[in-house]
DNA sequence: GCTAATTTTGCAAGTCATTCGCATTCCTGC
DNA sequence: GCAGGAATGCGAATGACTTGCAAAATTAGC
């Protein structure tokens, strides 16, 4: 394990919310190049220590969010809120049922999927009402 | 209604599946500049005439996936194979519950929700598996 | 510890989807 | 037929991401 991969995965560990690459590079404790932050989160993803999704916003466009794995490889799902940008976690993904009647169903194998939300926080609902 | 709009409308209400703007662009009814098309989809998405959603997929990159909404602006989600890149529907969404219930549990408002498998197909397993 | 081989990194240029500015064209109402 | 606003085409720009290549770092062998 390099130190840029390391730095990387480190960030990630303490941060609460899947951060994009925009993000990662921003962040103090991580000092390298672009490129080797896209071509260490590739790798860390695919040694199963990360995982991604790609999330489309009005205000940051279309960018890919890195978040640890947990322990048991276990991933949770995500809220987005589109005023404050923040992500709320849904908690661990309750989907291996529902894949696998589908996989039964339709005869394929899914390799991976893509779930999360997009919306307006509470807070922010909040505070838009109070000051609009 | 404009010629350009409507020839994308109608493309897509013709395709059994998502389709991108790159599909599109190649499609012989689609005769206009790609600035067009992407203004178009907006507008039609805007109007609730589709719905899109941004799919990676190794060997077609990043792109958003149009889709007509059906009438009763039921979405449904998807199933994309990376082998043979179609996809198959997985009928109306079934997650109203769900969300609300999210939205109770967190008291945020879900505007969008992103859902769709990736795999290998039926008939790509079978063709993998004896060509092998 | 020292050198050769392998891997990783930084830099700069390239790719690709998507957007934007602007001039031209189309459409609608008069 | 004509004026005015909307839509389109064209080409350049943007932004996320990738790649080639040489330098730096890590590893392996002695």
């Amino acid at each position: 394990m390099t130190k840029a991969r390391r730095s990387l995965l480190h960030v990630l560990e303490q941060a609460s919310e899947p951060l994009s690459v925009s993000a990662l590079l921003q962040h103090p404790d991580v000092s390298c190049n672009q490129a080797t932050v896209y071509r260490s989160l590739h790798y860390l993803e695919q040694r199963g220590y990360l995982d991604s999704f790609v999330l489309h916003c009005t205000d940051h466009g279309t960018e890919r969010y890195y978040s640890c794995t947990k322990e048991q490889a276990e991933h949770s799902h995500w809220f987005h809120c589109t005023a404050c940008h923040r992500f709320i976690d849904l908690g661990a993904c309750l989907m291996k049922e529902d894949l696998k009647r589908w996989e039964q169903q339709y005869g394929f194998t899914v390799s991976d999927h893509t779930f999360f939300l997009t919306g307006v926080c509470a807070t922010c609902k909040e505070s838009t009402s109070s000051t609009d």
